[in-house]
DNA sequence: GTGAAAGCGCTAACAC
DNA sequence: GTGTTAGCGCTTTCAC
């Protein structure tokens, strides 16, 4: 069998409360006794029970990361740095997908699992102010990602939306062009980024003096590739004129670029386009896409510090803080000026 | 606090054993009895404690995927079936990256964290059959997922990847080409999937009566769009003619079809291109890139059988199994014949 | 069909 | 500086 803390203690001659003040580096052991654990840990290959130190500790070490569905890069690369940072510190990351839906979402939040973790990082989707009294009776510790949902009763860590589509919007403006797609527009989100984004969309428009075209803001609904696509191929059917496209996130920037090449138009010649994200690929497509850098690892960083200090109760009586990241713009070839 | 069984043990007036019964589906309980429990966990709003549950039973619910890192699209929509499958099954997934480094890799399997876990999914990069004896020692049920440890003492899923390479590169004699890059070899990797790669195109060069020709072999050392960007802007310096490329992934595949295009080179009218893998990117890329679907879904659901088996054990007395999934090859715009 | 009691392996009071 | 003891919340023999 495995060998416990029993084992240990018999083999060094001494109690299990010595065994496990060492493993627990306590400060006030002889050094002889605290080498004689030591050694018996060693010969025994012992290794502490997790889940019997978090039944009697409440601590399990764990945290769960509940996200829409990790084939998106956005995510997918957020998860790893999340896993990298909570590695770092000792925690271990247990990966659900909530595929954005409302249901889903809340059977994570409120199911038996989530009492096996510290903490909880959501990058809720589905849910939404709405839903704040709910979010309030949640003991376990959480950080909201994303800006679905704003002035919750729980900490929340997001980038500038809306600075961040504004001043998209005014590098597209900076490199001459004037009839700016916003795309990405999503009704059904409600307040959520697409909301944010196209308001910034607007602020740079309104402050360059240009009047909004309604023809110019286009619906994408679930923002992948394949739907950045199709609304780009329906958009291009309408015949309306653009020489440039402020895409509300890099995936859907690719996919419709994919279709604008397919049909004639040069990028950036004809049409600049620019993301948000700054996911990966965007690095290595023809041309490489000009972008928003979200400021992940900033992201992830005060996310997993708001976290831990809900968890060590270090911010207990704090009220829910809101921390805004800094973004950066990235300019690449899909807006060389012409 | 957060309610016990006790305390729903004391509001249906019945023991612990019988809302444990209730709990777990124990067939004989008078059905009265057992609305009066689940009428208390409701009003309680009782979620059993997992983590006691894991210490009583020995069973956590937990499986651990182990991967590289999540940055590799590859792996991310992997993990995200991976996800989805063991939640299908109840399993909460904590994922682990090793960054393919061998160190990192032996004290994730051999750390304390792995007894919290039930099983573990195992893709392995940096260990090698020389690890074998060691691989053995681990008691938790443990399945190896891609080709690195071959006949190892662990259940094994991977796809053929000798037929796969050797299929692709048939793609490309079929569509007339005749001078192939073998795009992605590693001589450090050793008897990882580089090298079963690099044997399928041998192969098929062999079978179509084509000597090979070494300058046509192509290092890749890491498969990141970065690395293969690199590889071939040094290929093309040397001048070599040739014009079809069997990439041993989509990332080194579209990594090198970026430069060359920027090189000037048209594909598929100048160079023809096949990657490995299938990951989504590959539908919108331009051209959009032919290539080997490993069968992931097949993959992931052998991996989780073999791993359920040897965690409830029903497998406990079966030697190590293999298990190579169907490949198939697609065809896309970097292969058009000319 | 249900209850009493033991104990999974650990941490944390509290002694001494 | 180290030992004794209780008990985290659950499952599981074993009675009845």
């Amino acid at each position: 069998m495995t060998p416990t803390i029993h084992d240990v203690a018999r083999l060094a001659e001494v109690s299990i409360k010595t065994v496990s003040n060492v493993m627990n580096d306590y400060p006030h052991i002889r050094p002889a006794t605290k080498q004689r654990v030591l050694d018996a840990i060693a010969t025994l290959d012992y290794q502490p029970n997790l889940t019997a130190r978090g039944l009697r500790s409440g601590k399990t070490g764990l945290v769960s990361l509940i996200i829409p569905d990790l084939r998106n890069a956005y995510f997918a690369e957020l998860a790893d740095i999340v896993v990298r940072a909570a590695e770092a510190q000792g925690l271990s990351v247990m990966i659900a997908q909530s595929n954005g839906d409302r249901e889903r979402e809340l059977s994570l939040i409120l199911g038996p699992r989530m009492q096996m973790v510290d903490g909880i990082l959501f990058s809720a989707l589905g849910l939404s102010a709405a839903d704040n009294d709910l979010l309030a009776r949640i003991k376990t510790p959480m950080v909201l990602l994303g800006e679905r949902i704003l002035d919750g009763p729980k900490d929340h860590v997001t980038m500038r939306n809306v600075d961040g589509a504004q001043a998209a919007t005014e590098h597209l403006l900076g490199v001459g062009r004037r009839r700016l797609v916003a795309f990405g527009a999503d009704e059904a989100q409600g307040t959520g980024s697409a909301h944010l984004r196209l308001e910034g969309y607007r602020r740079a428009l309104s402050a360059a003096g240009i009047a909004e075209d309604p023809e110019l803001v286009v619906d994408v609904v679930g923002w992948y590739r394949s739907t950045g696509a199709e609304s780009m191929r329906r958009f291009l059917e309408r015949g309306v004129p653009f020489d440039g496209v402020v895409a509300f996130n890099d995936l859907i920037a690719l996919g419709a670029m994919r279709v604008m090449q397919e049909a004639g138009l040069r990028i950036p010649a004809d049409v600049a386009v620019i993301g948000f994200d700054d996911v990966d690929e965007t690095r290595y497509t023809l041309p490489t896409l000009s972008t928003i850098d979200p400021g992940r690892e900033e992201i992830v960083e005060v996310a997993l510090r708001y976290l831990r200090e809900r968890i060590d109760g270090s911010a207990a009586d704090l009220p829910a803080r809101d921390h805004l990241t800094a973004f950066r713009v990235l300019q690449r070839e899909s807006t060389t000026p012409r």
